[in-house]
DNA sequence: CAATAACCGAGACGGTACGTCTTGTCTTCAG
DNA sequence: CTGAAGACAAGACGTACCGTCTCGGTTATTG
């Protein structure tokens, strides 16, 4: 969100809601039309109806700005129970292509991502914001999975907790790889390698353990 | 390269070869130095000592001279045989990992592929110049690890592609994934767990088919 | 003046007046250092410790900007009743001369008149600022004469106005001429013969009348 | 080594004078077309279908390309014997505002002028191309006059040459800057009001001395 | 119910970078 | 050797955004 969190000084005139809820929706429109580099906080703001000072206000700059516009659409992923992990993961896979698919995700994610390897508060804000929030996904389908039974239930938090990490990453990694920097379709073919590939890894590593 | 490839005008004064190499030096000392966002065209020309006409006839923009500075830096990787396939798989990852600690890399990357997305000639460019030439990592691994007989002979040569496809989007997109959107430190002990996911997969998946 | 006339948007925040000053005093003092040929918008925004954008903002280019920065010096230009008709213009001749030598008339009137031969709007910027309110001079020296008998009464009112145009292209023309075109000095001795020459013609024009 | 020699003695510069010619027709073309402002050496050189080079190797910029180019314009102007001293003026006050009607003439005459306040060479050049080069229309419309006994015939030189110079300027100057700075037509209505003024203002000296 | 304080729009401000253009010099090749 | 072709360093052009700063004016709460 932005940066007006709770303690508010309670005289004056509030800040507009309207404009917050145009604002980020002009920036992912923006984000569509233009994609992030040509975007503009003056093109924002014209497109709000809103002045400029009024963007500053409420945010530090167009990083900030974007990771909140396109941080709400992540939050559209859920993870229907299927009846499998296979079936699990290999949904929400596709779910989260599309969403790459989408012009404001893909222009936006790698982008803010590329400013904050110099930016360590916009670092923390994805991390918030984006990253942490969808690894509840993870941490669901496990536990569902390990209801299930087909995977074993794990004994010491913190090597499951690595575990989950880790398999964030490679979901995640893998699928914006493909579909950002291969540039190839996530369809349900590879979806369905891909799949196989981790839970066969997953097995094999509760073997091994 | 830059985008005088083959055929040049038989005439005039040719181009600099000193000029070339001096402005690509010069771009990853601003990319060090600056990141990727306040790298500025004219100042990589008064690093290199060369007039800003002198970028502009050879590269479109920042993106493009961009790609072209850091992809060489991505020839660096090697495969030494360590024996295993394990070995060899980590040791890439962790040089890999150390790449993408290198704060050119870091800044650069992750921009030329969000710029990408919206533009397809710096599309081609990238897969060229970076994510082509490196799949050769994948496939010599593939085939190391065959004939030592850690994984089957493919039958299928189409099959064979596809699998290293996959290798190669879920070992660079989960180590970029780590190191980059996650922002946690790909260590040894991540690179093992790691490692060991992929090759139980890959070992369950040769075993299923 | 600038283009801003009259109605001014009654909102947003209003122009500097001191930056339109320190603009113009900063374009005389680089016409007077540089000349008009080397002069630049840069300098005289960095001069007058502006952006180039307020520049811009106020005047068209440096055509615009010139004419505006010089024509206020041709005000200085006064017609004291020294007793004759003689000796009032022969004083305003030397005026007008001294005008001449002043490094930055010197440089920029021709340069705009030069530039004014292609672009209208330039043209009748420099008449409005600068011909036409100098040949004020030549209605009051001439009405001056009249009282004084020295010149006949004119009956014909349209008559008269082409007289006093042609007076004010023959002065002005010669003493330009002869300043910067035949590039010798306008010393009391040429006064004197040019302006015998001129009275000498007026007066034998009146006889002839 | 002897074939070239004789190639070179043969052929020797025709191609060159071609050069020259085809460099001051082009740059004749250019001013009409661009006007002095928007003249490029670069322009002239390709209309002229020659190298920048050789431009650079006759002049020494613009300004002394210009100046070469135009001159020859100036020695279209004639003064036939036209029975008297009236007619001869009128006739070549018309022909010389003919000129200053010319788009090369009218965008090239000012600017130069206007370069050389700065550039003591230039100067020169034009006095010696231009102006000192018209003068012998004043001289010889004097002497053709002082034959018919129109003018009495001056006894001291030195006097007669600083009347030559004085009706020079006032021609020249009274023209130019009725048809540049003015702006306004030289018509025969005006020729016949100024050649009155001018001839009046000679007679009145001519009895004053 | 006025004062006050923070808000709002509009838009000018000082800066910085852009990508292009022109200048005058230089380097190569062809004849 | 001359000339065309064109790359070169230098630097101005006019535009676009940035983030800040006035302005005049608008809500809410508070005294």
């Amino acid at each position: 969100m932005c940066s007006r969190t709770t303690s508010r000084s309670r005289t004056g005139r509030p800040r507009s809601l309207e404009a917050d809820a145009a604002i980020l929706e002009a920036t992912r429109a923006a984000l569509v039309e233009l994609g992030w580099s040509k975007l503009t906080m003056g093109d924002v703001a014209s497109r709000a109806k809103v002045a400029k000072t009024t963007l500053y206000r409420r945010w530090a700059g167009k990083n900030e700005l974007v990771v909140d516009a396109v941080a709400v659409l992540f939050d559209e992923l859920e993870l229907p129970d299927l009846g499998s992990l296979q079936a699990d993961i290999e949904h929400v896979v596709l779910q989260f292509a599309a969403l790459l698919e989408r012009p404001e995700t893909r222009t936006a994610l790698m982008a803010v991502v590329a400013e904050s390897t110099r930016d360590q508060p916009l670092r923390e804000r994805i991390r918030l914001s984006i990253v942490d929030r969808q690894k509840r996904l993870v941490l669901e389908g496990r536990q569902r999975a390990q209801a299930r039974g087909e995977l074993p239930a794990g004994r010491d938090p913190l090597a499951t907790d690595a575990t989950d990490d880790l398999i964030f990453d490679v979901i995640a990694g893998a699928v914006v790889h493909r579909a950002l920097v291969s540039a190839e379709p996530v369809d349900e073919a590879w979806v369905q390698r891909f799949t196989a590939l981790l839970i066969g890894g997953l097995g094999a590593a509760a073997a091994a353990s």
